[in-house]
Order: C-alpha cells, then sequence, then structure tokens
DNA sequence: TAGATTGTTAATCGATTAACAATC
DNA sequence: TAGATTGTTAATCGATTAACAATC
C-alpha cells in the first residue's frame, strides 16, 4: 500500500523535535503548547501541529502536548525503540571516530564490526568491536544480524561495496563516501556529504555578506 | 539590497552539481547538455536549467553546457576560488578526523588552528597544526585571520564558545554539536547533525520495509 | 462554564515541471 | 539551413501558513 506518503520534509524535521523535546524533559517541564515550542524552535506553531498530526493527535485542547508521551511518540516514529545493529566499513578516521562515538548506543544503535582492506588493521579493534577484513564480510552478515552498514571507505571503492552490502541483506547504508550510491528500491541510503555541506557553508559565507 | 534571494534549495543542489561536473571532467567529457546530466543525476532537465539560470546564461542553444566552463563557475559560486582559513574548536576524535582531512585543502579551506580545554593537548599538533587552549583563541584571532570555525565540542559548551567566536569576528561556523546555534544575522552556520542524520535513517528503516 | 489550544480545512506561497519561442 | 538545446514563461504540484470549528 502506498498510503499517505510522509514528506521528507516532515521526517527530516522529526529529530530535531526529538531533540527540544529531550532537552524540555531535562528541564523539568511536562507540557507545552504548539505555541510555546514554535517560539523556542523558531518554526510556526501551525508547522508543528501540522507535522505531528501526520502521525496521529498527539496533543489536547485547550491543554497542549504532554512532553514526556510526545517524546516517547516520536522516538517511536524514527524507530528509535528496537535495536540498530551496525557494521562500518572503514577503518580509517571517520570510521574510528564514529565507532567511539557513545551517544548512538544510548539510542540503540550499536557496531558490531569495522571491516577494512588494509591487513595492518587485522585483528586490532575499537572499545572491543573486531577490525575484519573485508573479505569476511559475507561470512560475517550470514552469522550475524546487521542492519545499517556505515560507509566510510574512499569514493572508489563505495559502489563495489554497496553490492557486496546489498547481495548481502543489507537494507540501509549511512554513506560518508562521496558518492551517490546506486541500489536498489527497496535499500535505503542517506548521505552524509560533508565537503557539500562546507561549501554550501562557503557559498552563504561569499554571497551573503555582500548585500544588504 | 535583498535582490532576488537564491532558495535555498537550489544552494543545496549546487555542490551536487559540481561533483558530478567534476567526474565528467575526469572521465574527458567536454560538453554535456541537461538532458544528459539530467540522466546521470537523475534530476530533471528542467531543475537543471532553472538551477543554473538563477546565476547565470552557462549554456548555449544547440549545444549544452561546456563542463570545464561550468565546473569553474559553479566553483567561483561556490566560493572555492578564495582562501578560507578555519579553526576547529574541539580536538577530540571528530576534531582530528577533520584536521586530517586532505581532500579539504585541495578545495582552498585550511585549518590554521585547533583549541581545546584539555590541558594534556597543548603543545601537540595535528599534521603540523598546533593544539592550543581555548584561552588563547581572542589573541589567536585577533593575530590570524580566520573566516570559519569548526564546532566539534559537547553541546553544553557549545554556547558559550560560540559567543566568544562572533565576538572576536568568525562569520561562518560548521557546526557539528548537537545544538542549535543563536547567532547574530550576519553569521552563517551550517549544522551537521550526525544523530539526526541517523534517525532520519532509521525512520526510513522502520517504516518503508512496512507498507508496498 | 469560559478559556485555551488542538486538529483540520482552506488559502497562500514557493518550488518543480512542462512547454515553447529564441538562438546557436 | 535544419536540428538541437538553451533560457524563460506558464502550469502544476506540494508544502507552509492562516483560520477556525471542535473539544478538552
Amino acid at each position: 500500500m502506498e498510503s499517505d506518503r510522509i514528506s521528507k520534509a516532515v521526517i527530516k524535521r522529526l529529530p530535531r523535535y526529538y531533540r527540544y523535546l529531550g532537552e524540555l524533559i531535562e528541564e523539568g517541564v511536562e507540557r507545552i503548547s504548539s505555541a510555546e515550542l514554535s517560539r523556542i524552535m523558531h518554526v510556526t506553531a501551525s508547522q508543528i501541529r501540522q507535522d505531528l498530526n501526520n502521525f496521529g493527535g498527539f496533543g489536547q485542547q485547550g491543554y497542549g502536548y504532554n512532553v514526556n508521551y510526545l517524546y516517547d511518540e516520536i522516538g517511536k516514529i524514527l524507530g528509535l525503540d528496537s535495536e540498530h545493529p551496525m557494521i562500518i566499513l572503514g577503518a580509517g578516521n571517520l570510521g574510528h571516530t564514529l565507532a567511539n562515538f557513545r551517544g548512538f548506543e544510548k539510542r540503540s544503535f550499536r557496531v558490531i564490526g569495522i571491516f577494512d582492506i588494509d591487513p595492518r588493521l587485522a585483528g586490532q579493534n575499537v572499545r572491543g568491536i573486531p577490525i575484519m577484513m573485508i573479505d569476511r564480510l559475507p561470512a560475517f552478515l550470514k552469522e550475524n544480524h546487521a542492519e545499517i552498514a556505515i560507509l566510510t571507505i574512499p569514493k572508489d571503492q563505495a559502489a563495489s561495496l554497496t553490492e557486496i552490502l546489498v547481495q548481502n541483506g543489507i537494507k540501509a547504508i549511512w554513506n560518508f563516501a562521496h558518492v551517490d550510491l546506486e541500489v536498489p528500491d527497496d535499500v535505503i541510503v542517506e548521505n552524509v556529504h560533508l565537503s557539500d555541506s562546507l561549501m554550501t557553508l562557503s557559498y552563504n559565507l561569499t554571497n551573503t555578506h555582500r548585500e544588504g
């Protein structure tokens, strides 16, 4: 069923709501109206209500939203209530950095294996997570359930490794390589193109201070 | 002058055009039509022409676009033809990783200093880039021209450090901390919220394989 | 109950796509 | 010149904002 597809714009805002609600919880806030949240987040109250109502009626007229309840519900919508075992492909600087992120585990994203082509890294580990050679990948994926693959490899290796991942049942790729991956329809790719991000910054820097 | 503000959506697409054009150059392609580029990039030809015409008429009727020329022009639009000295705040894993990125320098983004609060790091360096203590930051910014500050610090330090940066004339912040920064209008912030990105992936993973 | 605030419909705004005349 | 393809205007589509009736 196609159903009413939620727009990409809405989905991209969900983590931000989640983050702000988390902060409100830390501050001990129990309820909040869309108007108040609007002020804090610098978005319109209308947008907040529209966004949330894509997923259900979480609020109550005359009261607003219960912060804890809304936080939990958005967490569920984001899939944070279940485990997401991950593997990292590429044990370079970035791979190591992501393997060391403690924040992920709070949210049930756990790295269960790291893969590289450099034989000098074989047998090493990061926080107890073993670094294995890429040729072990298919066997590893048969023996272990991994949902998400993180790609922190050079762009020229991305295509061939993606194929291996797809063939072995990986359904989601968090891609840090500077290429767009070609995958079947049922495989999800989320790109983090750092250099694109930096260029956007550079654009704004170069062009903003000209006008005005 | 407000002028015809280029939409954010268009700007976010520019680096992607730039990337594909760079690949075409590597492949020795000299000219390309919007129709052909459309096929490669999986966007409409109409959008390509509309996007580019925000900045000028780079093509030629009956011919298409000269790849090298268009690449250079987009590079200029993105501000890649001038130097962008950067500093990194936070010499943790991520700070080190970014300091080590060689790709940036090709494009005239150069890291000139790294700052941290951990006294054990004082005097150390990354690829010759000195790690200094945060209290040296104001003096450093007076003596050296830095355009972009990269924030790879814990979120609770982000607000106070941002204030110091703004007071000392930094006009652009590449923010990896998990908070939204409050800055004056003339300061540009580009966020890289990795956990937001991972949650978006998790959302799609959780919700996509249900329908269909 | 009266007041507040949601959920939701309608209006507006902006971005994408289609179409085609201009022109190389 | 004829053919190809741009630049640009017009049409469509989607997302955001405004408004308000429903309801706690």
